[in-house]
DNA sequence: CGGCAAACCTGCGAGC
DNA sequence: TGCTCGCAGGTTTGCC
């Protein structure tokens, strides 16, 4: 589901309520997500307070009291909501449920367990295997059009995918990717290495700022994502092209019925939302 | 090494 | 109504 949008949402939402209190009971529902939930998980989050929460690429950071950093990844599916009724029956697929000691209860669930839980020290977060190879952060200082133009140098996949590569940038999704590429007049098929000079610098401001934008609505509800707080993002009614085959593409004054509008083509097994007359 | 398809898993909507 | 098929916001593996 989250891409980095939502997922920035989430630990905006969990910061404000979950910040600065103690975790006094962790119940966990199964043995593994897409890998197996850290040893002795309970016994290392019972007691322990959440000083922290913020997040890197698509990933879930909750800081704690004991120089740990508990890892959450959501996958395609996954979600954190807050449960202020700990009366309230478990839902299929709830994971991992943490009561907080003012009994506020959160909860991880995530049908397709695409997600993951991992526990790391925080002082050697940067040199774990998840987060080693990990690009700049997008809105951050590091990333620049003279950075993605170096990381995009000799590449001859299409910028679509390379865009989806967390080495060249961490925390795009397809739909994000989709998006930013429209705004930045840059067909998806171009190969990643000719996107270079203005371009590139384009394609930094248009990734910039549909994250912006979609951080700001609080990112895009399509069928599951919801904030911690229960409320949806509604990024998803300003998409340009994701998820809007065959419909006019805004700014294109040429007749739908003949150019047949925003197409959807297939790449590295994904879908692929472009306007093939503005974006080349 | 680079690039792509397939795999992981469940749910949902479209179409027959 | 009920079935099958295709597709879904991510990442990793393994193959060419």
């Amino acid at each position: 589901m989250p891409e980095l949008p939502e997922v920035e949402t989430v630990a905006r939402g969990l910061a404000a309520s979950l910040e600065g209190h103690v975790i006094v009971k962790v119940q966990q529902n199964r043995a593994d997500l897409r890998i197996p939930f850290p040893p002795n998980l309970k016994t290392r989050l019972e007691g322990r307070r959440v000083i922290h929460i913020g997040r890197r690429a698509k990933y879930l950071l909750l800081s704690l009291d004991d120089g740990q950093i508990l890892v959450v990844h959501l996958g395609m599916s996954g979600s954190v909501v807050i449960r202020h009724d700990p009366s309230l029956p478990p839902q299929p697929h709830d994971h991992l449920v943490l009561t907080a000691d003012d009994g506020v209860v959160y909860v991880l669930n995530d049908p397709r367990r695409f997600g993951l839980v991992e526990m790391v020290a925080a002082d050697r977060l940067d040199e774990h295997r998840l987060f080693a190879g990990l690009g700049p952060e997008p809105l951050g200082n590091a990333f620049n059009g003279k950075s993605l133009a170096k990381a995009f140098a000799g590449k001859k996949t299409p910028v679509k995918a390379a865009l989806l590569d967390q080495r060249v940038v961490a925390g795009l999704g397809n739909i994000y990717v989709c998006e930013a590429l429209f705004r930045s007049g840059i067909s998806p098929l171009r190969l990643a290495g000719t996107v270079k000079g203005a371009k590139a610098e384009l394609l930094v401001q248009s990734i910039r700022q549909v994250l912006d934008l979609a951080i700001a609505a609080g990112g895009s509800s399509l069928k599951d994502f919801v904030h911690a707080d229960g409320e949806l993002g509604y990024f998803q009614h300003s998409f340009t092209v994701y998820d809007r085959e065959g419909r006019a593409c805004p700014g294109c004054t040429c007749d739908i019925a003949q150019t047949g509008g925003i197409e959807r083509i297939v790449q590295s097994g994904r879908s692929t939302f472009y306007c093939p007359r503005k974006q080349r």
